[in-house]
DNA sequence: GCCAATACAATTTTT
DNA sequence: TTGTATTGGC
């Protein structure tokens, strides 16, 4: 369930800003540079010192080096900023330019989908359509599939195999939690979800699994439900993310002339984010590059963030011992931010141990300092980022170069509040995202459902979706038929109404069902003949017969499911079909179910075509590989960042890992990069004063300017901080009932804050204000952000407004007017 | 079988 | 405070 319908703001982060981009600058678009399909590869470069080949313009001498260091493991350490990305494109441009390799013969990874999809771009836009011939280029888990489908049978899975969703994975794992008898409240499905997921990642079958790391879970039942949730899913001819991985891992390992067949293909290895393998990957690439060692990796370990899901920094920091005479390479070059946003970046970094140590440096001129903002409350910071954006965007500055980088999630709600009330268009990149979203779901469990019967999860899922009248005590049978035949849930259906387990009214609305289901999968294999103009080539993998979207059409409709959400009154329901529409939309670009299935399982993003300028709102892990302009960074308090689970419980490790996502995140900024920190936060409804971060202690003064708006001047914050002492003690504190700064506010001076703090605050607009007497519940109203809409709730001067477009949304009420 | 009231918990997230 | 998951009543 979409945790909030923001109907239009949210996107996938795919629309955002590439790596690199000054670096790419320098390398003017290729000439006319022959363009090599797959058959023909333009001619070799010519030998001797004749000019440069277009790739290696404007490329510095170390990245010249990771070009052209063609041989061997090599290991490229780039900083941020450095020109990574046209690096690495360039090597592999290279490669084929040289006649190295044909393009099927490289194996190019990156861990998200935007990295390969921007290689892809990249390289193609250098060597034109043999990119089209490099069907090895992309995310460690689509190759891991593209492997699978073609061994999957070495694992007990047919190549058509269905891949889960964590969504999937936590059903089944608590189907089989409670089966087992075991306390779902002590040992939540996620907890061992967890624990199943970081084994995969570290490549431990269930059989791997040792007394110690079973004893995790349930009292040493770990294994054992490790070991039957794999069953669970070989019946399914289902497999999760992690086994993408770790059954390819296995049959590698397992199968000498499979290995031997992947080493001799891949003559060139190249590796995106190193330092983000996890254990799994790492083998991985270990046994395919075992042969011809000829393995480039890079990374850079200072941007290291995602231990958390099982990345090992520890890769980047052996490569030289795994590899013996690897080369190494330091690209230290930045080609994005200013002197000072590197040295505050630098600054913060150097108080990390166990570095492999680089040395960041610009030519570009000094630029802007940091600032460190010290502000009085949450509110209050997303006033002043919003000011603040405003007098940029009125200075000429586009909105689209603009980000605020959050270290959690729910810090963006903040922003969205304020931005709402300001009429500032802005997107929140990541947290829910379309196909993650309810009414998706559903519909594509439909369609997973006649594209492989065997998916019991879609069949639970839609079963009674929309209401059918087939509750948890019909299920309950069909499960018992199910499981004591050892048939998936369709056959058993069609079984089960042989016989008069049912009530009568149950086994009508079951017996529609799966014949609705067999007459669907019938029209999506039918005969190529009907379908429409006929300009559609069979596809591979395809079911002939009806387009699937017009398939995808006709599911939703017989089914009800349109029906369904059109018989709802809510206020999201209009959202939702739109919602559905645009996925039958997507669909449109896939060649059959199939593909697109395999899509939306792996890639899980649909481009949202950008509109107009936005400022971009996102965490900091979000933020990593991207650049802007203008950066801002609120929420620098101890607590919330380094976050206060970081500090409790990973020790000095954690503590690193997150002042390395504090270098990430200053380092995104091209030209000006502001810190906020608040005194006094809300937290799960709890007003609780906060001290700086540590990091803004951190922070070279030199290449800083300090400004908050509390008394006592910009001094107070650092002397407060190293001396330990926190200048709101006086403020109720913690976990107190104390309402902190209401009470302070409200009776003045109670606090160590002068009143002369209270007036500097901007207007209150939020809190207690007598809202407008013109407004009505009912009425219809017009906002200039959302359109029209009828007012639902009036709460002060904020009103919650059903939007005929946006949905629900909660507003000002001096920004709406009468409609 | 469905719905509403209540308890409960709450980083980061890609695939 | 918010959102979700489960429980108990109709």
């Amino acid at each position: 369930m979409p945790r909030r319908t923001a109907s239009s703001t949210r996107c996938s982060a795919s629309s955002a800003r590439c790596s690199g981009r000054r670096a790419a600058q320098g390398l003017p678009l290729p000439p006319p540079f022959p363009t090599c399909s797959q058959v023909s590869l333009p001619a070799p470069a010519p030998q001797g010192q004749a000019a440069d080949p277009p790739y290696l313009r404007g490329l510095n001498a170390p990245q010249r080096e990771a070009v052209l260091t063609t041989e061997g493991p090599v290991l490229v350490l780039a900083g941020a900023g450095t020109g990574k990305t046209a690096a690495l494109t360039a090597r592999l441009a290279h490669l084929l330019y040289t006649r190295k390799a044909w393009p099927s013969e490289l194996l190019a990874v990156t861990f998200t989908n935007k990295a390969a999809r921007e290689m892809k771009e990249r390289i193609g836009r250098m060597v034109g359509d043999a990119v089209e011939g490099m069907p090895w280029l992309g995310t460690f888990h689509a190759i891991g599939a593209k492997m699978l489908r073609r061994h999957a049978e070495l694992v007990g899975l047919q190549s058509n195999f269905t891949i889960l969703d964590t969504d999937d994975q936590l059903r089944l794992l608590k189907q089989l939690i409670v089966a087992a008898d075991i306390d779902e409240k002590r040992f939540p499905a996620r907890l061992l979800a967890g624990l199943i997921d970081g084994w995969k990642n570290k490549g431990l079958t269930p059989s791997d699994i040792g007394a110690d790391d079973a004893a995790a879970y349930a009292n040493g039942r770990g294994r054992e439900l490790y070991a039957q949730y794999q069953a669970r899913l070989a019946a399914l001819n289902a497999c999760d993310f992690g086994d993408l991985l770790l059954h390819m891992l296995v049959i590698l390992k397992r199968h000498r002339d499979v290995l031997e067949l992947y080493q001799q293909r891949f003559k060139y290895i190249l590796v995106d984010e190193y330092q983000d393998t996890n254990a799994v990957q790492y083998l991985w690439l270990r046994l395919l590059a075992q042969e011809r060692k000829n393995i480039c990796c890079v990374g850079d370990d200072d941007q290291s963030i995602y231990s958390w899901r099982g990345a090992q920094v520890e890769n980047i920091l052996k490569f030289e011992k795994d590899f013996p005479g690897a080369a190494v390479i330091k690209l230290e070059q930045n080609y994005r931010s200013t002197p000072h946003i590197l040295a505050a970046a630098s600054g913060v970094i150097a108080n990390n141990g166990g570095r492999l140590g680089k040395t960041l440096w610009t030519e570009a001129g000094e630029g802007e300092k940091v600032r460190v903002i010290g502000i009085w409350d949450g509110p209050e910071e997303a006033r002043r980022i919003g000011d603040e954006i405003e007098a940029a965007q009125r200075g000429g500055a586009s909105l689209d170069d603009i980000a605020i980088l959050v270290r959690a999630q729910h810090q963006t709600r903040e922003f969205e509040d304020r931005f709402i009330a300001i009429g500032l268009p802005y997107k929140i990149v990541g947290g829910f995202r379309f196909y993650e979203r309810a009414e998706i779901r559903d519909a594509l469990a439909y369609l997973r459902l006649v594209n492989q019967p065997a998916d019991d999860l879609a069949f639970e899922r839609i079963v009674n979706v929309p209401k059918r009248g087939l509750g948890d005590k019909a299920l309950a049978k069909l499960h018992q038929l199910a499981r004591a035949q050892g048939v998936p849930l369709t056959i058993a259906a069609a079984r089960i109404l042989d016989t008069d387990e049912l009530t009568p009214q149950a086994r009508r609305a079951l017996g529609n069902f799966v014949g609705d289901l067999a007459r669907w999968r019938d029209l999506a294999s039918s005969s190529p003949a009907s379908a429409g103009e006929g300009d559609r080539p069979a596809q591979p993998g395809g079911g002939g017969g009806l387009p699937h979207t017009e398939l995808a059409r006709t599911i939703l409709d017989e089914s009800g499911y349109t029906a369904m959400w059109q018989a709802d009154r809510s206020a999201e329901a209009a959202g939702r079909l739109e919602n559905l529409t645009e996925l039958i939309r997507a669909m449109e670009e896939y060649d059959s179910l199939g593909a697109f299935l395999e899509h939306v399982s792996l890639v899980m993003d649909n481009d949202a075509q950008a509109e107009r300028e936005k400022v971009t709102i996102m965490t900091m892990h979000a933020a990593k590989g991207l650049e802007y302009d203008t950066v801002f960074m609120p929420g620098w308090e101890e607590g919330l960042f380094p976050s206060q689970r970081a500090l409790d419980e990973g020790g000095n490790a954690s503590l690193e890992e997150e002042r390395r996502l504090a270098y990430v995140a200053i380092t995104r900024a091209r030209a000006r990069a502001t810190i906020l920190h608040a005194a006094n936060r809300r937290i799960y409804g709890q007003w609780t004063s906060s001290i700086p971060s540590r990091f803004v202690g951190e922070l070279p003064a030199d290449h800083i300017e300090e400004e908050t708006t509390l008394s006592g001047g910009a001094s107070l914050w650092r002397a407060n901080w190293s001396e330990h002492t926190d200048p709101f003690a006086n403020v109720a504190r913690g976990t107190g009932r104390g309402p902190g700064w209401q009470r302070a506010a409200g009776a003045g001076g109670l606090a160590p804050v002068s009143n002369r703090v209270l007036e500097a605050r901007a207007p209150a607009v939020s809190l207690g204000n007598k809202g407008r007497d013109d407004l009505e519940v009912g009425m219809r109203v017009f906002h200039q952000k959302f359109g029209y809409g009828s007012i639902a709730e009036i709460e002060g001067n904020k009103l919650e407004i059903d939007f005929e477009q946006a949905g629900r949304k909660r507003v000002i009420d001096s920004f709406v007017s009468l409609g």
